[in-house]
DNA sequence: GGGGGCTATGGGGGG
DNA sequence: CATAGCCCCC
């Protein structure tokens, strides 16, 4: 038997070894999930599987990357071979090959976020709707989401409930907008995020050509990682491909309802639960024990997510030992947040020896980066801040790609209204404006058209100079790589020389951040293996655009250097550090307030944070802060009720935060009170007892008759104690509100004995 | 008709 | 705090 099945505990190993037929793998946080996985197709080629008969869907590309970096590392340069990618990025590779099948160019372009509600937005104005009834954003998430159900605009047009809430919503002309927006990204042979799954999925169930069996054949052995995040969509395209007259069905998903937190973008559970009625004979393997965290921390995450009604059953376990106890840190505004955890920082790294790279910094927001970059830079710690604007998402580094993109595809409306003026070259507004009417007039993209709009003669002249320039650029891109067509478009466009006349201290970093784009597609072109291994080594411009369309901040690996991380909950998913701060638990940010109306809501807020602090290995810190600065005004919040969810059991001494009482009592001066969207249940509690000299005693010490001091309530009687050895109540009469007897469970409560 | 500067508005998570 | 839309000047 193959040696690295010797490295995996008994349920991990029938996991791996049992391939035939569909299996799926319920995964706890931190229970060799993704060595599973790896093993799994690495035993598949041992076993005589071709490589490329496999395919792995991941939502990540480090997740696809950090796979197959470590089957080759089991079974040499072959697992190179074998489909590894994201959702997206597969789908989208299929697409390129297939695309004319389906009345695509093999050339589409991707449109990303920001396209797509540019498209919006010019659709909302062309309609001469309400851009304040009819924002973008929530248009967009419609949509979106009518894509992640299969309901193309005729089918959503034609839906007596969705249009009824649209019409409640005031946005009756929804569909309408839905319909535009298909026309308009066809016409310009463009897809979206959606896209990219929803026309796989018509080309699956269109058929043309047998299509379909062509990759039923390809893929006889199928493994999703992440599975409880999949939408509907997605899992119709799974069965389309695993599920039909006379197959295997070797499908095998791995995942965790626990950790399901893309619902936002249509995830859904009942995935994991519908798989038992689709696929025939499935066999289930539950992986419980934890292998990262100790045991505080396991605890910690099982009491908080034990919260969430519907959920499948398991115990997540860890014989790590009890570790340390969880850190709890109270700040009275989002700066001294920031300081107080880089001074945490500092401290637990020179205490236990930390590296930087063992630390992360999670937050809900990508906004709530910017104090503790400031307090990490004037403490001289170095970190790396991932996700927020992403690279390919600054103004100058968009502007270039758009030319690229623009000059593999003239169509891309989206390009070419970015660059049709920039640098500028005289063809303003107005043009545009014809330009674009005259397009949408014609049903033509607006490339198309550029030559038979009537324009004044100097608007002409502008618009054929214009023309003349992206066909020279297409021209060159046939004949060279992508990056010497690249280095002649950046010349020729005269970005180059537009950023150099910028001598302002942001332009400097403008033209930094092109020339990093200019150094990355030479990479691209001289580095094969920055190539994937299934495409041919096309160093085409083409092939760079693509290369790069899906590219998110979490894709470009840091330099080895030794670095703090930053990133959103989200972002860390899969991920581990040995110490972990979660950071801006209060209420209305974590949970967010978008996400506070129902239940729903709330769990998939909690299975966040269970995610968050389910990424330490050791050390896990939290932490809140009384005010906050928030779009220019100032909020106060209260702390998480995700907060109160852990037991004080394990949280490091003396912290409950039920009474939001703090270890350091507040430096500087109390903030006075704003009234307004400040919205406070009860009173601040009052204590009785200053918690600077607070003791609490072991609660085993705790005895019938003892005079004990309470935090809140005082001193007290301890009159009686019942319930069982571990879970012992006693009931106490406070002497200071009135000789008031409470019933307080030991266990969690802190009394020190006078 | 094009270009530049100002005000108003909106602001989650990610492929 | 960033971007879009608006107004005014050339």
């Amino acid at each position: 038997m193959a040696t690295y099945l010797d490295e995996l505990n008994d349920v991990q190993k029938k996991a791996v070894t049992t391939t035939e037929g569909p299996v799926l793998v319920i995964a706890g946080p931190g229970s060799g999930k993704t060595r599973v996985l790896t093993y799994r197709i690495a035993h598949l080629i041992e076993t005589g599987v071709a490589p490329w008969e496999i395919l792995t869907l991941t939502f990540t590309n480090k997740a696809a990357r950090e796979m197959k970096e470590r089957i080759t590392h089991v079974v040499g340069d072959k697992g190179n071979r074998v489909w590894a990618g994201t959702f997206h990025s597969i789908f989208a590779r299929i697409l390129r090959v297939e695309a004319d099948k389906i009345g695509y160019p093999s050339s589409f372009t991707i449109y990303d976020t920001s396209d797509s509600k540019s498209v919006l937005t010019s659709i909302v104005k062309e309609l001469n709707l309400d851009p304040k009834v009819y924002a973008v954003n929530g248009l967009l998430k419609r949509i979106s989401s009518a894509k992640s159900n299969i309901i193309p605009p005729k089918a959503y047009a034609a839906d007596a409930n969705l249009m009824s809430q649209d019409r409640m919503s005031k946005r009756p002309y929804l569909h309408k907008i839905y319909e535009k927006y298909t026309a308009r990204c066809r016409r310009a042979g463009a897809m979206d995020f959606d896209d990219l799954l929803f026309q796989l999925y018509v080309l699956l169930r269109t058929n043309p050509d047998n299509v379909r069996e062509k990759y039923q054949r390809r893929f006889k052995y199928i493994l999703v990682d992440e599975f409880q995040d999949t939408n509907f969509l997605q899992y119709a395209i799974l069965k389309k491909l695993a599920v039909y007259e006379g197959s295997p069905m070797n499908i095998c998903v791995v995942g965790d309802d626990a950790q399901s937190i893309y619902a936002f973008r249509g995830a859904t559970i009942d995935n994991i639960l519908e798989l038992e009625n689709d696929l025939k004979g499935l066999q289930v393997f539950k992986l419980e024990q934890n292998y990262r965290s100790t045991e505080h921390i396991v605890q910690a995450a099982n009491e908080v997510i034990q919260r969430n009604k519907r959920q499948i059953q398991k115990k997540i376990w860890s014989d790590k030992g009890a570790g340390h106890k969880i850190k709890v840190i109270k700040a009275v505004s989002d700066s001294e947040e920031g300081k107080r955890i880089a001074d945490s920082i500092l401290e637990q790294k020179s205490r236990h020896h930390l590296s930087n790279s063992e630390i992360a910094i999670l937050y809900r927001t990508n906004a709530q980066s910017r104090v503790f970059e400031e307090y990490l830079r004037r403490y001289n710690l170095l970190y790396r801040v991932y996700g927020g604007l992403s690279f390919y998402q600054r103004k100058e580094v968009k502007d270039f790609i758009a030319y690229l993109r623009l000059t593999i595809n003239p169509h891309d409306e989206e390009a070419l209204k970015r660059v049709i003026n920039y640098p500028k070259r005289g063809i303003g507004k107005a043009t545009i404006d014809k330009i674009s009417a005259h397009a949408g007039a014609a049903g033509k993209t607006m490339w198309a058209v550029l030559t038979e709009v009537p324009l004044s003669a100097r608007a002409s002249k502008s618009i054929a100079i214009f023309r003349k320039l992206i066909l020279s650029f297409k021209e060159q891109a046939a004949m060279s790589n992508a990056f010497d067509a690249a280095h002649f478009i950046a010349r020729h466009s005269t970005m180059i020389k537009t950023l150099d006349e910028d001598k302002t201290v942001e332009g400097l970093g403008r033209k930094e951040n092109f020339n990093a784009v200019l150094d990355g597609i030479k990479e691209f072109v001289e580095n094969d293996e920055l190539l994937d291994e299934a495409t041919l080594p096309d160093k085409s411009l083409a092939s760079y655009i693509q290369s790069i369309a899906l590219h998110t901040d979490l894709d470009n690996e840091s330099e080895n250097t030794d670095v703090i991380t930053l990133m959103s909950v989200h972002a860390a998913k899969g991920l581990e550090f040995k110490s972990i701060y979660v950071v801006g638990l209060e209420e209305k940010l974590f949970p967010s307030s978008m996400s506070m109306e129902t239940t729903e809501q709330i769990d998939e807020e909690r299975r966040l944070f269970y995610v968050a602090i389910t990424r330490a290995k050791e050390y896990l810190t939290l932490s809140f802060a009384n005010s906050r600065y928030r779009f220019g005004k100032m909020a106060y919040n209260e702390p998480s009720r995700f907060l109160d969810e852990i037991s004080p059991l394990h949280l490091e001494q003396g912290v409950p935060v039920k009474g939001k009482i703090v270890k350091e009592v507040n430096t500087g001066p109390q903030r006075a009170r704003v009234v307004g969207n400040f919205k406070r249940k009860s009173a601040a509690p009052t204590f009785r007892v200053d918690p600077a000299n607070f003791k609490p005693s072991p609660s085993s010490s705790i005895q019938v008759g003892m005079n004990v001091l309470h935090l809140k309530f005082g001193e007290g009687k301890v009159l009686s104690i019942d319930g069982g050895e571990s879970d012992r109540i006693a009931t106490i009469a406070f002497k200071d509100i009135g000789n008031e007897q409470k019933r307080i469970v030991l266990r969690f409560a802190k009394l020190q004995v006078l």
